[in-house]
DNA sequence: TGAACATCTGAATATCTGATCATATGTCAA
DNA sequence: TTGACATATGATCAGATATTCAGATGTTCA
């Protein structure tokens, strides 16, 4: 079922992190149990959803985009998407932060690009599931 | 390089979608000029954009990681992931909205189940990402 | 050094989003 | 049909977010 992502998530869940709310009343519960104690752990749902969230911004995905066929600096990508250097440079910022893109300085000129090959896997698990 | 993903964006892509800005300037006209018409489509843009927002919420994620165990039903949903059943059936609009989950009716109550298997793929994925 | 340039940053603003509450819908069982 | 129950929906509101503008860094080259 499960088991792919269970190996990865590993020791790691933790049942703990979900307040126990006594005024809900579920109907099975023996498979809530079940299914609570499978439950992902509270940081890395959390990382996740960042994760998926810095992807979920239609500029941060154009800039992705642009950013697998080669290395741009901040104007080029900025007259690729058609946005200005301000709003591209912001939206970088944040997908520095996730540690999506990387760059390197040439003189005044940062070059950025791809941190790895998991945005051309997600984008490729994305389109599967939004072109079907 | 992005073979794999030109693929599968084929015909769609369209150069046309992003408007001229000639107040930018660009370093390396050339290379904006190549990347600009290999640039995905803004339909897609959009809807990829959407679906990884989507996925960028922390409750979200966790009922579609509690949905990965087993089907599960709203109120059962809400006690897993302890948030109000009116907020798991909001959220859950949006992911049926997406996609992302089905239901099926027994009785009064609504069994919902994942839609497919691109969640387990995209969170692996995502996980990937997330834990190295 | 100082002007020119590429990029970054902070504040302001308009828009969007998720949780909550109250209420509505729809189904079952008596 | 009526009441009980599971779920859905609409309105509201606080918090998050993306873009813009103005100004700050930091780098190159004369």
């Amino acid at each position: 079922m499960t088991n792919e992502l269970n190996r990865k998530v590993g020791q790691e869940m933790n049942k703990e992190n979900i307040v126990d709310r006594c005024d809900i009343t579920c109907i099975h519960e023996d498979r809530v149990k079940e299914v609570r104690e499978r439950m992902i752990d509270e940081d890395i749902v959390r990382s996740l959803a960042e994760l998926f969230k810095t992807l979920g911004d239609p500029t941060r995905v154009k800039l992705l985009f642009a950013l697998m066929n080669s290395e741009l600096c901040v104007c080029d990508l900025a007259a690729v998407i058609g946005v200005s250097e301000s709003a591209v440079s912001h939206q970088l910022r944040v997908l520095r932060n996730q540690k999506l893109v990387k760059f390197r300085r040439d003189g005044k000129v940062l070059y950025y690009s791809l941190a790895d090959k998991h945005v051309e896997k997600l984008f490729g698990q994305g389109l599967e599931h939004v072109m079907e």
